[in-house]
RNA sequence: GCCCUGGUAGUGUAGUGGCCCAUCAUGUGGCCCUGUCGAGGCCACGACUCGGGUUCAAAUCCCGGCCGGGGCGCCA
């Protein structure tokens, strides 16, 4: 019988001495057996441990015990034994060994089957797809990268906040939201922190920063949308200029992304990812100069000359080639694509361009930020030019009348940072239970 | 919203008018095997997304439904 000794973890046995009994626990991975003796492959979240029993000292348990289901949990007690035959350097010699769970059969997504499953029945299995190390390490270090996010924001004296995910109406005129009923009356799930960031700039709170979900309800189909996404804003106040934010939002990056090479290099190792930190300043190019080297690599436009996605991907390359950089910004973004920003400053001087920047990571858009507007009529003005009613934003106009400073801010998909970091291929790689336009469950 | 593409055993696939009561692998079940670690050997089990149509004949062609994958727009 199991005895009250305390369950260890598999990479922890690997200290005790030879001879030492312990008590192990895990999913039983898989049974090889060779008749007279008989492997146990026993996973737990370190690793995957094995237990050798042989058939002339157990007899009926043997039968018993290789006729356990993948899958199953099991509880191991027995005796340690080095070998130089396993990958942890040692193996168990049961005393007993105990079913916690039976695993049904068949297993609807093998977990060390030597067939792939498509995506579809990984995610409609989500948890046992979840089992394989190398899905369960990309969310490792996916909170490695929130670790890394949250102790920048600390060092630089950002304040994280929680604002609502409910609200009366949309934070950004035509963007597509999910309607939910709310005791009767119509409300929306938030797309965007963006007015709440600023009106706690006019609180006083100067940074912030918040990590939550975002909602947007867009047909898209692509790996790099999602309808439920997990969005890193900032906001800080008393910037001279959108350099201040760009400035910050390259130290983030470098930080973060420091952090996760200096704390989780093991586990980039088993996925075989090689991280490049960017050199601060990232480099800065105007979106004007955009389309000038796009032209130069000899794109061509049916419309509107713009950074497209294809224009996107042959910046990241180019950048790449000619300076040995998977970053850079777009500058200076036309105010005539910015107009649905209604927030965002157009320059002083030059008011065709505003004071907007993406961040580009591996030919993909990853951040998008400027300075916003501060001054109630510059910002009241916009708003009505693009024919927003503004009763409908009283509480966040209020905001403004009453002593606003300059700020500027920023909004990053943490999601795509993890699917770049890790070159994932689909966005929903990096996502436990990815909701999509299809997906509403599990 | 527009466009492309797919749905065959639990899983992943081959087959694109008759050679198919459907291939291979993996899995599951049984038997053999005392050092396996992509174990090996032998045997067995298990499937054409749904509805309609064309045809002597449909997994295969056509129409529609349902469910996926991807591209673009847009965006994080």
């Amino acid at each position: 019988m199991p005895s009250t000794m305390k369950r260890i973890r598999s990479t922890d046995a690997v200290e005790l001495e030879n001879g030492d009994h312990c008590k192990l626990a895990g999913w039983l991975q898989e049974v090889r057996n060779l008749g007279g003796i008989a492997f146990l492959k026993v996973r737990d979240r370190y690793g995957v441990f094995q237990v050798v029993v042989l058939k002339k000292e157990l007899g009926d348990d043997f039968d018993h015990i290789v006729n356990i289901p993948r899958e199953s949990v099991i509880t191991v007690e027995g005796k340690k034994q080095e070998t130089d035959q396993t990958e942890l350097g040692y193996e168990i010699l049961p005393i007993s060994i105990r079913i916690d769970s039976e695993a049904h059969k068949p297993l609807p997504l093998g977990v060390v089957d030597k067939v792939d499953a498509e995506m579809g029945t990984r995610f409609d299995n989500r948890f046992l797809d979840l089992r394989k190390e190398e899905k369960r390490t990309i969310f490792e270090l996916r909170e490695t990268l929130l670790r890394g996010l949250r102790d920048f924001f600390a060092k630089e004296n950002f304040i994280e906040i929680n604002t609502p995910k409910i609200a009366a109406a949309g934070a950004e005129g035509g963007a597509t939201l999910f309607k939910v009923d709310y005791y009767g009356r119509d409300a929306y799930l938030a797309q965007s922190p963006q007015l709440y960031k600023q009106m706690l700039m006019g609180a006083g709170f100067e940074r912030v920063y918040e990590i939550a979900p975002a909602y947007r309800a867009e047909d898209f189909d692509t790996i790099r949308h999602t309808s439920e996404f997990v969005s890193l804003d900032f906001e800080m106040s008393f910037i001279d200029s959108s350099e201040d934010v760009m400035d910050m939002t390259g130290r983030m990056v470098e930080h973060s992304l420091g952090y996760v090479v200096e704390h989780s290099s093991n586990m980039l190792e088993k996925l075989g990812v090689e991280i490049e930190i960017p050199k601060d300043p990232i480099k800065r190019i105007p979106h004007h100069e955009c389309l000038e080297i796009l032209e130069d690599l000899g794109k061509t436009w049916d419309e509107e000359p713009d950074v497209d996605t294809e224009g996107e991907k042959m910046l990241g390359l180019y950048v790449k080639e000619n300076f040995d950089t998977e970053f850079f910004f777009i500058t200076d973004f036309p105010s005539k694509l910015k107009q649905n920003t209604f927030y965002a400053m157009r320059k002083d001087d030059e008011p065709s361009l505003t004071t907007y920047f993406d961040l580009e990571y591996k030919g993909q858009e990853l951040v998008s930020g400027g300075q916003r507007e501060h001054r109630y009529e510059v910002l009241t003005g916009q708003m009505k030019d693009l024919g927003l009613e503004l009763e409908s934003f009283e509480h966040y106009l209020k905001s403004f009348k009453y002593g606003m400073p300059t700020h500027g801010g920023i909004g990053l998909g943490l999601d795509r940072f993890v699917q770049q970091m890790l070159d994932l291929e689909n966005i929903r790689e990096g996502i436990l239970f990815p909701r999509d336009t299809s997906r509403l469950e599990p």
